[in-house]
DNA sequence: ATTAGGG
DNA sequence: CCCTAAT
């Protein structure tokens, strides 16, 4: 399949041009967006494991650390000018939803953290 | 192995 | 995408 989705470059801001490989680009399409705001509106932005195996758990080359950072990029264009954004335009509806997430699991995030319940629940 | 943020 | 400190 994709096992040589690798590509091998000169190592940025380096004395001697050393070589090291790193991921190949891989932009998002509108259909994993979609995927991946509908696993957020569900699980929210302090889980991307869950995140990954709900809605990414075919995708090899979209590890957990993708998703955050992919949402974190969504975020920020839903922000900006549509005039600004690049790539396949992400729908509108879709990019509210982001903001909507966003803010939901914002103050949710605030008032518990989530998981290690068992380190909250035996200490209460 | 995951989380969380900056690079 | 990468790098990595803190869990």
């Amino acid at each position: 399949m994709d096992v040589e989705a690798l590509a091998v470059v000169p190592m940025r801001k380096s004395k001697r041009s050393e070589v090291v490989q790193r991921r190949i680009r891989r932009p998002f399409s509108v259909t994993e967006v979609e995927a991946l705001v509908q696993a957020v509106e569900k699980l929210g932005t302090g889980r991307w494991r869950d995140v990954k195996l709900r809605a990414f758990d075919n995708a090899k080359h979209r590890t957990y650390v993708d998703l955050k950072d992919k949402w974190k990029t969504l975020v920020h264009t839903a922000r900006i000018a549509p005039q600004q954004r690049r790539g396949e335009p992400v729908p509108q509806e879709l990019l509210d939803r982001v903001l909507k997430a966003h803010a939901y699991w914002s103050q949710q995030q605030a008032k518990q953290p989530l998981k290690q319940q068992s380190e909250t629940c035996r200490l209460l």
